[in-house]
RNA sequence: GCCCACAUAGCUCAGUGGUAGAGCACGUUCUUGGUAAGAACGGGGUCGCCAGUUCAAUCCUGGCUGUGGGCUCCA
């Protein structure tokens, strides 16, 4: 762990060799016009207009010239000039020209190092040579500002480190990361695959994924039955008509697919299950009493993203969100609110999820005229999601602005086991569609009141949060969840016959077995299982034959000698049962 | 969508302006072996798709599709 003063000093070594790196370009590309440069958490980028695009191998040289600047031992200079100096210094630079005159002080401080210098607010290092370790890592490119509108730029990534090991740490991490990739690991462990023939985005579950989707929402039903919500299943297209009534034709559109045309009318494939949950919500006249309501669907839906945001599972253009609507009377929202976040981190934890990021999302206090539903409303709704927060003592962080114009949200990111974040539950007010749909509810006055509705997505995507469990186990999942639980390794062909008898007897368990009875040598098979991250592998030879007993190896390379069959089941059962990652 | 790169056997990847190779996987045979790869033989590719240049294109050019790294956006 790296204190404050050692990660600004990190800080500014990345932003030094930020620097030196722009020097570099510059010295290649006399031409170069700079964006900016600043130092990231992982390293640093700058941002160049270059005559050419740069290849792979220009990073080399870039990093060649580096390490002349950085042996060079060349100085950082600050000096402070006049915004007007600024300009005049900076008349080929259109970039720090703009830069330049967003600023508000009329003290510009420049840094120069070498023969480069560079509008920046520093700080900096003494000398180049104070970059210990640093490494280019890659080319991409940017918009000018984050603006598609705006030019686009060539970006080089880099990062540096303190030494040469903090570096080498880095660059495992990365490798790790890579082979922890979901992209890669769905592929080898035959989980999903995606096809160019068929289309971008979409994702196909193979027997041993299905197994596991059917596990997962197997145990999503059964909480949600326990937690008091009801299932329900709506259709998958509907008519432009519901599409005009809910206002997706009208704010959600870039995100819907083009109608088709039945019978004279369109319909459009659903983007969001929201319009046709209040389908059913008014087939009748609803009273207080029912409510609140609490309807889940696993809802199927269809949303165009644009093909380069297309990422493996976790960004696609269909998936199926664990969604659910829960209407309410106003009085009722509070604890409606307490008991979905605890709904919500409950079945997280169920699935090893321990370590989550929240993020309160509420208005923009400077525009309040763009959103639905009134001051009373927003106040109430977000006061019942901090109350619900500070009650269970979740940290979070407000996001003033970041709501969407329906409702104040709370998101909950899971940590996973390499601690990078993932966006899965969304608890979000609605203020928009039960207006839009006219819906009520008869209280206790006898009269006709607008309920509230909260939408809410536990596990967000299955897609998403397949992708996520996946790396997070590495693909080594826990026993509740391994499509395949157990394989039987017969030693030789004479022993096939009593693998399958004690297959027989596992399956009359519900336990995932599949026997190996390919003609193989007993090693190859363990290392096929041991590849295919079987939690349990059960070694059957003469000598198991004999004593009727079981010789396990787990996962983790332990072996357990002479089990006796119950005791394998009872330590099977078990594992289950704590749905944790102890075998 | 935009910038850059990539696309060769089921998978991972070599390779060449004169229509292709490895390892693994798959099939057959031999082998029946105690805790991460036994051996031999064999089948398998209009080199992503469509055009163009060329005597000749898997290789060069363009378009399309898909994938990767980013930008932007989101479950």
């Amino acid at each position: 762990m790296q204190n404050e003063d050692q990660v600004s000093s990190l800080e500014t070594m990345r932003h030094s060799a930020s620097h030196v790196m722009a020097e570099a370009v510059q010295s290649l590309f006399p031409d170069a016009k700079f964006g900016i440069g600043p130092s990231t958490d992982d390293g640093f980028y700058y941002d160049f207009e270059l005559p050419r695009s740069l290849t792979p191998d220009d990073l080399g040289i870039i990093e060649k010239k580096m390490k002349e600047s950085i042996k060079a031992k060349a100085a950082f200079t600050r000096e402070e000039i006049s915004k007007e100096e600024a300009l005049k210094l900076f008349e080929t630079q259109p970039y720090k020209i703009e830069l330049i005159n967003e600023l508000e002080d009329e003290t510009i401080s420049i840094y120069k190092h070498g023969s480069f210098i560079d509008l920046c607010r520093g700080p900096h290092m003494e000398t180049t040579k104070g970059i210990r370790a640093f490494k280019l890592l890659s080319i991409a490119g940017a918009y000018w500002r984050g603006d598609e509108n705006r030019p686009m730029l060539q970006r080089i990534y880099g990062t540096a480190f303190e030494s040469k090991d903090d570096l080498n740490e880095y660059l495992k991490k990365l490798e790790e990361i890579e082979a922890r990739d979901h992209r890669r690991l769905i592929k080898q462990l035959d989980l999903i695959s995606f096809h160019e023939e068929a289309g971008a985005g979409l994702a196909y579950w193979h027997p041993k994924g299905g197994r596991m989707r059917v596990l997962i929402e197997d145990y999503w039903r059964k909480l949600h039955y326990e937690g008091g919500y009801d299932i329900i299943f709506t259709p998958h297209i509907g008519r432009a008509h519901l599409w005009e009534t809910s206002g997706h034709l009208d704010f959600y559109k870039d995100g819907m697919y083009s109608p088709m045309d039945i019978d004279g009318q369109d319909y459009y494939i659903k983007p969001m299950n929201c319009p046709f949950h209040i389908m059913i919500y008014k087939t009748k006249l609803r009273s207080y009493r029912e409510l609140p309501l609490r309807w889940a669907e696993l809802g199927t839906v269809y949303r165009y993203e644009r093909s380069g945001t297309l990422h493996g599972l976790l960004r696609v253009r269909g998936f199926t969100q664990d969604d659910a609507h829960i209407v309410c009377t106003p009085e009722q929202t509070e604890d409606e609110i307490l008991r979905v976040l605890d709904f919500s981190l409950n079945m997280l934890r169920g699935f090893g999820f321990e370590k989550f990021n929240v993020e309160l999302s509420v208005r923009d206090p400077k525009t309040p005229d763009k959103y639905a539903g009134s001051d009373t409303m927003w106040q109430q709704a977000e006061g019942s999601l901090v109350r619900a927060l500070e009650a269970r003592d979740l940290p979070y962080e407000r996001m003033e602005g970041e709501a969407v114009f329906y409702g104040p949200k709370i998101d909950v990111k899971i940590k996973d086991a390499l601690g990078r974040s993932w966006q899965c539950s969304t608890i979000q007010f609605d203020f928009n569609l039960p207006d839009r749909f006219d819906m009520s509810y008869i209280a206790e006055d006898g009269k006709e009141h607008r309920p509230y509705m909260v939408h809410r997505a536990l596990l967000g995507s299955l897609e998403r949060f397949f992708g996520v469990l996946v790396e997070h186990y590495a693909g080594a999942f826990p026993v509740w969840l391994a499509p395949v639980q157990v394989v039987l390794i017969p030693i030789a062909d004479r022993h096939v016959e009593h693998a399958s008898q004690i297959a027989d007897e596992l399956k009359k368990d519900d336990i995932r077995v599949e026997v190996d009875g390919s003609n193989e040598r007993m090693n190859h098979k363990i290392r096929e299982a041991q590849m295919s991250k079987i939690p349990y592998m059960v070694i059957i030879g003469d000598a198991e034959v004999e004593d009727n007993t079981l010789s396990v190896r787990l996962r983790s390379g332990e072996n357990l000698k002479d089990q006796t069959l119950e005791t394998f089941k009872e330590r099977l059962k078990s594992a289950v049962a704590s749905r944790g990652t102890l075998l």
